[in-house]
DNA sequence: GCCAACGTTGGC
DNA sequence: GCCAACGTTGGC
């Protein structure tokens, strides 16, 4: 490997910049979710093309996916304990929520005695690759950008796995990822 | 490895 | 319902 795609995994694609404005306008809902490179980083999902973002203990997390994520709807991919943490990527919601399997498997990590398979506590999405960013967007670069003011991620000790995001800040990443 | 921030747990 | 203790997240 070598060239543009240096430091990227197999199957790496760009990002349809004007596509994925034009969908924003059109009111696409925006989502940034928060994943351990060395767990499961974009160069996975680049492979796999899809997974099942199992997982997710957080209340508030669980019910933006319950309640407001839908088939379709846009995701930054973010690398979080990462040196340097920041956006990689693009996703798209690709199943809405659904219950958790992990959280009924006592041998998972994410086992939760408290999540019953007639009363699920625990919910997952499937999200489909989109691309890798042209150029990796570090949460340092976020902070110092003006017009991502606001924005959920850059806040001091937000800890949230899935957060939702502006349409502008999601155009916006996409453009400092440009250049 | 440190530690600030935050969420959860459990005694009362 | 309060709140101290504890565990986790995640940047640094």
């Amino acid at each position: 490997m070598g060239g543009a795609a240096e430091g990227r995994g197999a199957g790496a694609q760009s990002i349809d910049v004007g596509a994925i404005s034009a969908e924003v306008a059109a009111g696409r809902r925006c989502w940034l979710m928060k994943s351990e490179p060395e767990v499961y980083g974009l160069d996975d999902l680049a492979r796999d093309g899809q997974t099942s973002w199992e997982g997710v203990r957080n209340y508030q997390a669980r019910n933006f996916m319950r309640d407001d994520m839908a088939v379709g709807d846009l995701v930054l991919f973010y690398h979080s304990n990462a040196q340097p943490p920041g956006v990689a990527g693009l996703a798209r919601v690709c199943r809405a929520a659904y219950p958790d399997p992990a959280a009924f498997d006592p041998a998972s990590p994410y086992f939760d005695p408290k999540s019953k398979p007639e009363a699920p506590a625990w919910l997952r999405v499937d999200l489909a690759y989109v691309g890798h960013l042209a150029r990796f967007v570090p949460l340092e670069q976020l902070k110092a950008d003006p017009e991502l003011s606001g924005m959920l991620v850059i806040q001091r000790g937000q800890r949230l796995s899935v957060q939702p995001v502006s349409g502008p800040h999601l155009l916006r990443v996409l453009a400092l990822s440009a250049g």
